[in-house]
DNA sequence: CGGCGACTTGACTTTCTTCAATGATCGTGG
DNA sequence: CCACGATCATTGAAGAAAGTCAAGTCGCCG
């Protein structure tokens, strides 16, 4: 609510070749493009200051004008009806392309709000498209069509209906997305409210739940977010379900 | 279950500028395309005779080769899992690009099965690449980020938990992307079964919940299938809830 | 025409939501 | 740095909604 926009444009960092020493190369769109091709999307990149919590880098009815590529942290999305209602539509971790649902509107459907300090890489995307090296293009169908197919995983997850079956299932999946070399020791700290709003359960509903998975010992729970400790469990969890 | 695929690429019915003729072109990937960009891509589609009730254009796990562009006709896309167990993952009408989600693994994560006689093109998706001619490039980004999008709109859905609000939103949704030729007159010949799959609801809650929007005069509903009377009033339900 | 499968309807059980009250945490300002 | 207020999370009890079970009806295909 209280958070305010900067533009993603203020500064660029480095004229140097800033992606071959970024940490989050693997998980990054640019992390598989060849070298020559690789340079020519760094030169076109804007880099600024992280985000903090609670800042945005973009809000609905924006504009679209760049890709954004999350390169550390943590951010959701979410989207604001008519009634002022805003409903969580994604959790989104290092790697993670946010506005590929604005190329084809030309204007951002949802807001895109940092939960912790953040750092994003800026894609102008008419400049992406006009220099078009193949490569890019590739990419980004590539990356579009993994997002295609994880929300299918996602309609999975919200066509079976137990509550205890969304939270494992989520915190399965998020556990997965997350980059490898934290995997284990990774907190989330994602609020319980918005987490309920995201997996439509009521708050209450999904305190209960993290309680008894807790209980399970396969998620560490405390006030300000969780950890997974058992993701294999988990996983198994989501299996049993429906015999 | 026991329907059978066929492989698409089996005749070429046309050398001719089929796209220029077909009825469908509003809805479809080609009809944004210029004029020159259109017969490049019209020479490289493929297309067979109608897939009949029950057959798949393409089945969960078959190697990626096309992405599917539905002309007419009704389809529904599923994913099985390890235990046996299907979730449907969306309804298809005319305009719709099917295989989207396969192009990241180069593998189909679902079936895609005709609910009814259905035409649709095979589009060569290496082909597609190799010649690209920049205009089809950015229709098919176009495209993706659209269904992303929709995905978006989706989500929202199935974060509200009620089940007529879920019912009344999907029959809504599906009224909008029906082709507005015949718009008020379609009548969809969706399974009960498969409906209430898709929307993670027992089917005797489906059941109940369409004869609640019967009495309300929204919809028509007969055994074999049901039709949008008011749209407008399905709208407004899906907004009405929680004041 | 007969049987099978899909849909509906009713009664009951389980689960989630809602309401209410308490307790913890964070950020702010003294 | 600590105290305060506000916000968020948890817990219990009661009510509403959807799921399950069971029986019956209808339409379809063989």
């Amino acid at each position: 609510m209280t958070a305010q926009r900067r533009p993603r444009t203020a500064t660029v960092e480095s004229l140097g070749a800033e992606c071959d020493t970024c940490s989050n190369r693997t998980a990054c769109l640019a992390g598989h493009l060849e070298d020559s091709d690789r340079r020519a999307l760094d030169a076109r990149i804007m880099r600024g200051r992280p985000l903090g919590k609670g800042e945005d880098a973009f809000e609905q009815n924006d504009a679209f004008e760049y890709l954004y590529l999350l390169r550390s942290g943590l951010m959701e999305t979410f989207h604001t009806d008519s009634k002022g209602q805003a409903t969580i539509t994604g959790f989104h971790l290092p790697g993670d392309i946010l506005g590929l649902d604005a190329i084809a509107q030309g204007r951002h459907t949802e807001t895109a709000r940092a939960l912790d300090t953040t750092s994003i890489c800026a894609l102008p995307f008419t400049a992406a498209l006009s220099g078009r090296t193949g490569g890019l293009y590739a990419e980004l169908l590539r990356a579009m069509s993994q997002r295609i197919a994880r929300n299918g995983t996602r309609h999975r997850l919200f066509s079976r209906r137990s509550a205890l079956y969304r939270i494992a299932h989520f915190l399965a999946e998020l556990h997965t997305r997350t980059p490898s070399s934290s995997a284990s020791a990774a907190t989330f700290r994602i609020p319980k409210r918005d987490l309920a709003n995201f997996l439509g359960l009521a708050p209450e509903t999904l305190s209960r739940g993290l309680a008894r998975l807790h209980e399970l010992e396969l998620v560490e729970v405390s006030k300000r977010g969780f950890k997974v400790r058992d993701a294999e469990g988990l996983e198994n969890m989501t299996r049993e379900e429906l015999e």
